[in-house]
DNA sequence: ACTTGTTTACTGATCT
DNA sequence: AGATCAGTAAACAAGT
């Protein structure tokens, strides 16, 4: 059965539900995390059917965001002002989908009270931080920012413990061996027919879709670290480096580069 | 004003 | 039948 492409859907809804087309989306990314006005701009790119009442679909789409805990809400760098925090998948939620189908999730993923408390709090300390963070680069006088604790990549993935002591160099930074997900995170692989299960993929002999190959262009994901411990992992970083550098300019190494 | 995010409520489909 | 999941509407708050 030929992959689904835009041209198969055409202006037929997709048969991946709101949670599914953004995990999609923010699969898609190189950074694991999106804003909301881009999970947008990624499901009308290639599902034409979701052109149409845009009203009605995004709130809809909002609602998951918010209601379900797979999805996480990390802060905006303050190197990268705008409007809306990014969006990324909660590590655990890797299980969420039955056999990696995206067309079927085996059930709802429930953070318990305590790791969604924990989880918050750090969210929040970060966010603070960025406030303080930015308000000093304003040149405003204020409170030493309180540094997010344990950093969240150490809460969200206890097997990277303990934590480094010195800032991680993002490129050579160790993949800790955790169980593959059953179909790699491609978006061909998600965007994939449901196969039978123990099924090889079949090959595919069809020339690829104009949409086909720009998703090819998406870096595939080999390894299994969390996204959402990678993108925190690379996000706090930065943002130590920023720090730093904005404190002792002359001591320091400049701040990382922004990943493309 | 508009976008983003949260929450509640309801309905229908599907699973156990 | 009851539980669970998904989709939708709507009200509201907060941020830009």
């Amino acid at each position: 059965m030929p992959r689904p492409s835009r041209e198969s859907y055409g202006d037929q809804k997709p048969p991946y539900s709101y949670i599914s087309l953004t995990a999609m989306a923010i699969w898609s990314s190189p950074e694991r995390m999106l804003p909301l006005s881009e999970i947008y701009r990624f499901i009308t790119d290639r599902f034409p059917y979701y052109r149409r009442n845009t009203q009605r679909w995004q709130n809809s789409l909002r609602h998951n965001l918010s209601f379900n805990d797979c999805f996480v809400k990390v802060p905006r760098r303050p190197d990268r002002p705008g409007k809306g925090a990014y969006w990324t998948l909660h590590p655990q939620a890797f299980d969420m989908f039955e056999n990696g189908s995206l067309l079927r999730r085996r059930k709802r993923f429930k953070l318990q009270k305590g790791e969604k408390d924990n989880l918050n709090a750090e969210l929040a300390a970060l966010a603070s931080f960025n406030r303080a963070f930015l308000a000093r680069q304003a040149g405003a006088p204020s409170a030493p920012a309180p540094m997010p604790s344990a950093s969240l990549y150490t809460r969200m993935c206890p097997q990277l413990s303990p934590e480094p002591t010195e800032l991680p160099e993002v490129a050579t930074m160790t993949m800790l061996p955790r169980e593959r997900p059953r179909r790699a995170f491609t978006i061909d692989a998600l965007l994939e027919p449901d196969s039978p299960r123990l099924s090889p993929s079949p090959p595919q002999h069809q020339p690829m879709s104009q949409a086909s190959v720009a998703m090819h262009m998406v870096p595939r994901l080999e390894f299994s670290l969390s996204p959402y411990a990678l993108a925190a992992q690379r996000y706090h970083a930065e943002l130590l480096q920023a720090a730093a550098h904005a404190l002792r300019p002359c001591y320091l190494p400049p701040p990382l580069l922004p990943v493309a």
